[in-house]
DNA sequence: ACTCTGCCTGTTTTT
DNA sequence: CAGGCAGAGT
């Protein structure tokens, strides 16, 4: 029992309590992760069988170090636990479970694009307005019903929702969610969403399932249970009704995920669940100096709604919080860099100590050419997965093609791509005659001249070459059959032949794609090693899942949402102006506010010895320049805590008389030269004149003319291209090719059928 | 069928 | 500034 000594009481108390509802509150640093391992170190410890846990985490990342230290601990039993976050583990889950909710075991999860792209297509069809019915509030409208178990049946059957969408003029949305769900069953495939909302269908459905899982799961553990939505609140209520062995860990002001359902009540009220609940509170913080924990609580202190607790540290004082302002995103970005670039040899710090974190990805940018220019080295955490990539996206989609012909959205993707003739009216077509068949758009393609018209033979030799794809699948590793793919999609050729440096960089990351496959095929911890094995949750992969080199000495920088969970010696919180943070978006609600706030207080407790603050009085947004004010939660700080440096303005220092409130001023109080930053002033950019827009004027006898006898050497006449003389002439019957040079613009190809050219007279 | 251009709009945060 | 999209040109 030896992983019990250096666990305070609390901690070990929490460890101890393995029988029975547990619900463990644990401020920011004080140990969450370790008694969570700890714990199901101690129930295996205890006899439990490891087969029987099951522990929920937040990022997959997250689960793998969980589990490699319950291995350190427990040995190879760790690896019997199902652990994993919300989404893999229901869609592992889903997959053994699927015919009994009419699923393949094979379906697709669509990830936000996909399901972004199936919502165009039926408010396309149903010539619906975009802008009232734009494609991230239906989808979000959607998405909110799912989290909230509310099916399209209740969605069109609730008075409420219905006047609701009636009175803001959206009364199509009960239809439309019901397409789209119609849509992804056809396509078989489920959104993110899904994943919870089926099953919980599951559960609730199929008695002897859930009895099933009761029983296999008997022992259940939820971190991060604040960000838990009412759909993972259910499918643990469940899960765990008949043993009530469920430790549930949070911390209720670390709760910043309300935007995609998160419902912060699961925690308030888990007591209600569960009236013999055991509460254990974690409150002494072991990351951070006196000085940053005590500026998170004065943050959080402005919230009304939170659970009692009192976080302290008994490391030492440490310095202040430094606050910094400059006059640009630009000049933000170099402060940091700087700072970095001193107090990395001053005080002998890695680059791996430092993170700087901001609200919005976009910000990102003004950092790294900051840190770039100081060769600084730097890793962005989060932003456009790798997985995200076009070219990624376009392989996987033949490989979802492969093992789910019927999944529409990869077939959309796929079928012209690398271009085989079969444009944008076929594919219409193809839907159309799907839609009215009651069969998938695959199935017409297997038989395209029973189902439309004018089919091209590109289709048949396109339907022909996913069936080999699919025999191929089936026999050979994921490697061999990848890379088949690859090739004879004529994928990979496409992108070699693009010499460009983005075709370059596509056609490395195809291989980096491929290599990672070959590494899965020759894994062996692992039975199953097909590449529907290797497809099966990569939707739900984010970027640092597959980070090789996470060794590497580099700065860290993310948004702070994906800081959750993180510590580092150094942190620099940027960005901290009215509208950006809190978010323009969050200023109309209380509750949205305190959201922005105990955001602010996880930046701020990432830190474990310093902590910087900044903020810019003028920021580029939507490629113009904007003046921005200081973020209300500056004032909201103790200032007994904080240091001011505002170094970047050494001049105008003694318009700083009351350094307390100076960030608080209005940037225009006493009309500084600095306050109104120049280039705010300076004239909108002229509008670039394209060279078309001194096109050619047509002459007054300007007529198209038969160009079927155009020979060489003739003078002619182009309504935008002006005078030109014809150089070449090439191909034959309706498709001749001329090569005309223009005295304007230069040489030109032009088809003749399309061309409206007019002959001035034979040669010059 | 494909390609190019110019206009428009949008920015929170993520599994 | 960037990605998406309609419309025109090839």
């Amino acid at each position: 029992m030896d992983y019990l000594q250096g666990l305070n009481p609390e901690q070990k108390a929490a460890v101890l309590q393995i029988k029975g509802p547990v619900m463990i509150i644990a401020g920011a640093g004080s140990g969450k992760t370790r008694v969570i391992t700890y714990r199901v170190a101690h129930l295996i410890r205890s006899g439990v069988d490891s087969f029987n846990i099951l522990v929920l985490t937040f990022t997959n990342k997250a689960a793998r170090e969980m589990r490699e230290r319950i291995n350190h601990i427990c040995g190879p039993e760790a690896k019997n636990i199902w652990m994993g976050t919300f989404h893999s583990v229901f869609a592992k889950l889903l997959r053994v479970e699927a015919d009994k909710i009419g699923y393949p075991s094979n379906f697709t999860i669509y990830d936000t694009d996909d399901s972004k792209s199936v919502l165009r297509a039926i408010l396309k069809e149903m010539n619906l307005d975009d802008k009232l019915y734009a494609v991230n509030f239906v989808l979000n409208r959607i998405s909110a019903a799912k989290n909230n178990l509310v099916g399209w049946q209740e969605y069109q059957q609730n008075e409420q929702i219905q006047s609701d969408d009636h009175s803001s003029g959206r009364g199509k949305l009960g239809v439309i969610y019901q397409t789209y769900v119609q849509r992804c069953y056809r396509a078989g495939a489920m959104d993110f969403d899904d994943l919870l909302f089926k099953t919980n269908e599951l559960l609730k459905l199929h008695p002897e399932v859930l009895n099933k899982y009761q029983h296999k799961f008997k022992y259940l553990m939820v971190d991060e249970y604040q960000d838990t939505n009412f759909s993972q609140y259910l499918i643990v209520k469940r899960l765990a009704a008949v043993n009530e062995n469920i430790c549930v860990v949070g911390d209720d002001a670390q709760s910043i995920y309300a935007f995609r359902g998160a419902n912060i009540q699961n925690i308030l009220n888990f007591e209600k669940d569960y009236p013999d609940l055991k509460i254990f509170k974690l409150e002494q913080n072991y990351r951070s100096t006196q000085n940053i924990v005590n500026v998170a609580n004065s943050i959080i202190a402005n919230n009304k709604e939170q659970l009692k607790k009192n976080v302290f540290s008994e490391k030492e004082t440490g310095d202040k919080i430094k606050v910094m302002r400059a006059f640009s995103d630009n000049e933000e970005g170099k402060m940091v860099a700087d700072t970095i670039m001193q107090d990395r040899s001053t005080h002998g710090m890695k680059w791996n100590d430092f993170a700087i974190l901001y609200r919005t990805n976009a910000q990102s940018r003004s950092m790294e050419e900051a840190l770039r220019k100081l060769n600084i080295p730097y890793k962005i955490y989060g932003g456009l997965s790798f997985y995200q990539r076009k070219e990624i996206k376009d392989l996987i989609a033949y490989f979802r093609l492969t093992f789910n012909p019927n999944d529409e959205e990869a077939l959309k993707r796929v079928i012209n791509y690398p271009k085989r003739g079969i444009g944008d009216t076929t594919v219409d077509r193809i839907i159309v005659s799907a839609d009215k068949n009651s069969i998938t758009p695959f199935e017409v393609i297997l038989q395209p001249n029973r189902y439309i018209e004018k089919a091209p033979a590109s289709l048949s030799a396109f339907a022909a070459m996913i069936q080999s794809f699919q025999v191929l699948a089936k026999n050979q590793s994921a490697y061999e059959a990848a890379l088949y793919i690859a090739q004879h999609s004529g994928l990979l050729k496409d992108l070699y032949e693009d010499k460009s440096v983005e075709g370059l960089n596509r056609y490395e990351n195809i291989q980096e794609l491929l290599n990672g496959i070959k590494e899965f095929s020759e894994r062996e911890d692992i039975e199953e090693k097909g590449l529907d094995v290797f497809m099966q949750d990569i939707a739900l992969l984010t970027n640092d899942d597959k980070d090789k080199n996470k060794d590497a000495d580099t700065v860290s920088l993310m948004t702070i949402h994906s800081s959750k969970g993180l510590e580092f010696p150094q942190v620099f919180v940027v960005g901290l102006e009215e509208n950006l943070f809190p978010s323009q978006m969050s200023l109309n609600s209380r509750s949205d506010l305190e959201e922005e706030r105990r955001l602010f207080y996880v930046a701020v407790t990432r830190a474990e010895r310093k902590l910087s603050i900044s903020y810019a009085t003028s920021r580029f947004k939507f490629g113009t320049l904007i003046n921005c004010e200081p973020s209300r939660f500056l004032d909201e700080i103790d200032a007994k805590y904080l240091e001011l440096d505002f170094s970047a303005k050494p001049a105008q220092s003694s318009f700083f008389d009351d350094e307390r409130n100076a960030w608080s001023r209005k940037p225009d109080t006493k009309g500084d030269t600095f306050s109104k930053p120049k280039a705010a002033t300076t004239p909108p950019p002229v509008k670039t004149t394209s060279i078309l827009a001194k096109a050619h004027v047509v002459s007054k006898d300007f007529r198209i003319s038969d160009t079927s006898n155009l020979q060489v050497g003739m003078q002619v006449e182009h309504e935008r291209f002006g005078f030109g003389k014809v150089i070449n002439l090439e191909g034959n019957k309706p498709d001749v090719k001329a090569t005309i040079f223009f005295k304007e613009i230069g040489q030109k190809q032009l088809l003749l059928k399309f061309a409206k050219l007019s002959i001035i007279n034979g040669i010059e």
